[in-house]
DNA sequence: TGTACATCAGTGAACGCGCGTTCACTGATGTAC
DNA sequence: TGTACATCAGTGAACGCGCGTTCACTGATGTAC
């Protein structure tokens, strides 16, 4: 399932991967576009496994532990299925058409760190707020308005987990692009870890 | 010679963005590759030049208003040139195989935002340390060494350019792929002119 | 100034290749009596 | 238990299309005498 090269994603790649042939991909789908989006809904779905299963690793109540553990999972799972993030993340591919079912799951891949800090901001855990910047009433709106299911989340909140979201999506695109390759080298875990712990302590979260 | 297509650059496209048929272009190229190798040594000078330019428009002085300038020309020039944006970087593409050439002009983009932190620590307008952080030995190294030029820069100029990049960068790629669409609409910008005042206080720069 | 020729940007038709897709067919597995 | 038939996963060959590339050719511009 996992490939290696680029968004080559061709019927025969895929049929190799599986051993098969080309036309036999079509007693399962219907068209070359179906099984892309299979292939990223997939993707959507254990890569939200993943990051569920990173924060439950640390207890309910160590807010600031269960970040770390959220967004190095992250990235980890990432750079160990490079195509399949890409393929969720990624620029859209050429002759692809994306289904709209699928924006259901990018949503509910990004209710996990929101969740999680919406948590922590009930909790009174984390000190950041907008005093000091300019918020103009129109983005606070915005940001309180449409969180992806229905329900409203402080406007800190939802700030603050786009910036995350943001951030980790950064290094994640550089690194899988290769953009580190003659700066950080190997290490860039370490360069991920050191980040998410600097965030951390700026928002004061605990 | 901007597009809007995704990465849909075929020859007949550009040649279509010309005026011209596809075989005219092999009067120019010898072939695809040294083609797709110009568009993006052109968008890397144009988007250094915008970057300089933004940076010039501020007093040497005033540090933190040339990391402001500069940031935010970033992100304005990537959301008005997106197919040239992700020519320089999105993931490879399909059939391109790049050019040694390009590295150089990547460093010395990399070259704007490097100098001009450096600047701003040589003045000693950035409070940021490493202290009370975990840095290793290693990455230490790995950052004074190989700066792009040969010349070496303190670790941690080195390090809060690659920060500032990376966050640049994931703010610029998740808005071209539109994931920002249905959170923030229109006020993108509000939020990275936020994120960089956040950035700018957080470590201390003046 | 006028004619003859060279240069060269651009065209139209054609090629080969890879890829998505279709279709008739094979061969194994399972079910009915 | 054994035969006859249905089901169905997978195959091999073939198609149409788009794209990169080639090539002979046209038509305009410029230069030599």
């Amino acid at each position: 399932m996992a490939e290696k090269g680029a968004s080559s994603l061709s019927l025969g790649a895929i049929a190799r991967e599986l051993g098969v042939t080309t036309p036999a991909l079509y007693r399962y789908f219907p068209a070359r576009n179906d099984l892309i989006t299979a292939l990223i809904s997939d993707s959507y779905a254990t890569f939200t496994e993943a990051l569920e299963a990173a924060r439950d690793c640390i207890p309910s109540g160590d807010h600031a532990g269960r970040f770390r553990s959220l967004f190095l999972a992250y990235f980890a799972w990432a750079v160990s299925h490079p195509q399949q993030y890409l393929l969720m993340f990624g620029s859209s591919m050429p002759g692809y058409q994306l289904d709209s079912a699928v924006g259901e799951l990018a949503d509910r891949c990004f209710q996990v760190p929101l969740d999680m800090l919406a948590a922590a901001a009930r909790d009174g855990k984390i000190s950041f707020t907008f005093e000091g910047f300019h918020l103009s009433s129109k983005l606070q709106e915005q940001l309180e308005r449409i969180p992806p299911n229905g329900r409203s989340y402080p406007a800190r909140v939802m700030y603050l987990t786009l910036v995350s979201w943001t951030f980790i999506h950064g290094v994640t695109s550089l690194e899988l692009t290769q953009r580190y390759a003659g700066i950080l080298a190997d290490q860039s875990d370490q360069f991920v870890e050191l980040e998410v712990e600097r965030f951390v302590k700026s928002i004061g979260l605990n």
